[in-house]
DNA sequence: GCTAAAATTGAACAATCGCTCAAATCATCG
DNA sequence: CGATGATTTGAGCGATTGTTCAATTTTAGC
C-alpha cells in the first residue's frame, strides 16, 4: 500500500475535536469532511466507517492521556504527579479543549449496546487508565507517600471516581474555583 | 381545549424511559411514536417539538428525584435521608432503569450550545437538586449530625460530585460492591 | 515519459431524520 | 340524532444520515 496523501495523524486529531465535543451521534460525517478537508472515499478507504473512525480517535485519545500522565510521572514523584495530571485535567481551562469532560467518560454516557463495540473500547481505555493509576500508587506507596495498608486498586478507582465527578460537575457548573481545592483534599485523605 | 384522548403522563414516562436510555440524539422520534403507540401529529400538539417533549421529560425527572429525596427526609433524619438517596440511586440496580446514570448528568454530558435551551433546562435541575442536598445539611447541622463549621453549599456540592462520580464509575465498570462502601466513607467525612 | 497501481474525488444511493397537514375520527352538547 | 369542534391519523414533505463507486488525479517504478 502507498503512502496516502493526507496525514492520517492530522485527519484523527481533526476528528477528535469533532467528536469529543458533539459525541458520537451528533458529529456528522459531513461535519468531519468539511472538517478534515477530505471527500468521503478518502475517509472510507482510512477508517472504513464512522464506527472506526471513532474508535481511532478513542484509542489515540487514550493514549496521549497515559502519555501525558507518564511526562508527569518522569519528573516527579508519582503521588505528585497524580495531582498534577489530575489538577491539570480537572482546574486547567485548556482553551481548545472541546469539552470540560473526558471523552472516555462522554462516550460511555453517550453509548448503548446499540454500538457495543465503541462502548467496550471506551470502556477499556478507562480501566487502562485506572490501572496506570494503581501502578503508580504502588510506587508512591514504595516512597511512603501514600498510606502502605491501603489497596491501590481501591484507591485508584476512589481517584477514577473523584476524577468523573469532578469533570461533570465542572461541565454542569461552569469553572469553579473549589475544585483545586476538592482534587487537593481527595489526595489528602491518600496519606 | 378538550382532554386529550391519551395519558400525557404516560407518554412523557415512556418517552423518558427512551431518551434516558439512548439520549437525546440517538433517540428518534418514531422511536418514541412507536413506544408510546401515539401518531406524530398527537405528540406534536401536545409538546410542539421534540426539544419540547425532551424537556418535558427532564422537568418530570428531576421533580420524581426531588420527590423521592423529600420522601426519606419525611421519614428519617435528615442526614440519613441524604445517605439513603445517595445508596438508593448509586448502588439498587433499579431493574427498571434504563441507565446507572442520572439523566440530568448525561444530558449536560451529550448536549452542547447547539441545543442550549435543553442544556440550561439540565444544569438548571441539577442545581436545585444541588440546593435540596445543601438544605438537607443546613437541617442536618441543626440536628449535629453534621460539623456546624463547614459550609452547607460546599458540601451539596460535594455530595453532587460524588454521586456523578460513583454513577458515572458505575456505568464505567458495572455492578461493583465497592460503590456502597464509597458512599459511606462521603458521609462519614461530613460529620 | 510511459504505465500500472494507489489515492482521491464528488455525485448519488437508500434509509432515516424531525415535522406538517388535509382528512378521518372521536367526544360533547343541544 | 345531528352538528360542531377538538383530537388523532398516516401519508408524505424536504433535509440529512452513513456509505458507495465509477471516474479522475496523483504517485512510483522502469
Amino acid at each position: 500500500m502507498k503512502a496516502q496523501r493526507h496525514d492520517r495523524q492530522e485527519a484523527i486529531q481533526k476528528a477528535t475535536q469533532l467528536f469529543w465535543e458533539k459525541g458520537f451521534h451528533a458529529t456528522s460525517m459531513r461535519n468531519i469532511q468539511d472538517h478534515i478537508d477530505l471527500r468521503p472515499g478518502s475517509i472510507y478507504a482510512s477508517f472504513g466507517s464512522k464506527e472506526g473512525l471513532f474508535k481511532e480517535t478513542l484509542r489515540c485519545y487514550a493514549q496521549s492521556s497515559l502519555e501525558r500522565l507518564a511526562g508527569y510521572a518522569e519528573t516527579m514523584p508519582a503521588l505528585e504527579a497524580l495531582q498534577a495530571f489530575m489538577t491539570s485535567v480537572v482546574c486547567r481551562p485548556a482553551s481548545d479543549s472541546p469539552s470540560d469532560m473526558c471523552m472516555l467518560a462522554k462516550t460511555v454516557a453517550e453509548l448503548t449496546e446499540e454500538n457495543g463495540e465503541l462502548l467496550e473500547e471506551a470502556k477499556g481505555h478507562l480501566k487502562r487508565i485506572e490501572n496506570a493509576f494503581a501502578e503508580l500508587l504502588v510506587q508512591a506507596q514504595r516512597d511512603g507517600t501514600v498510606d502502605k495498608n491501603r489497596d491501590p486498586k481501591r484507591m485508584a478507582s476512589f481517584l477514577q471516581i473523584q476524577l468523573m465527578g469532578l469533570r461533570a460537575y465542572s461541565r454542569a457548573n461552569g469553572d469553579d474555583k473549589q475544585l483545586q481545592e476538592f482534587v487537593d483534599e481527595a489526595f489528602a485523605s491518600l496519606h
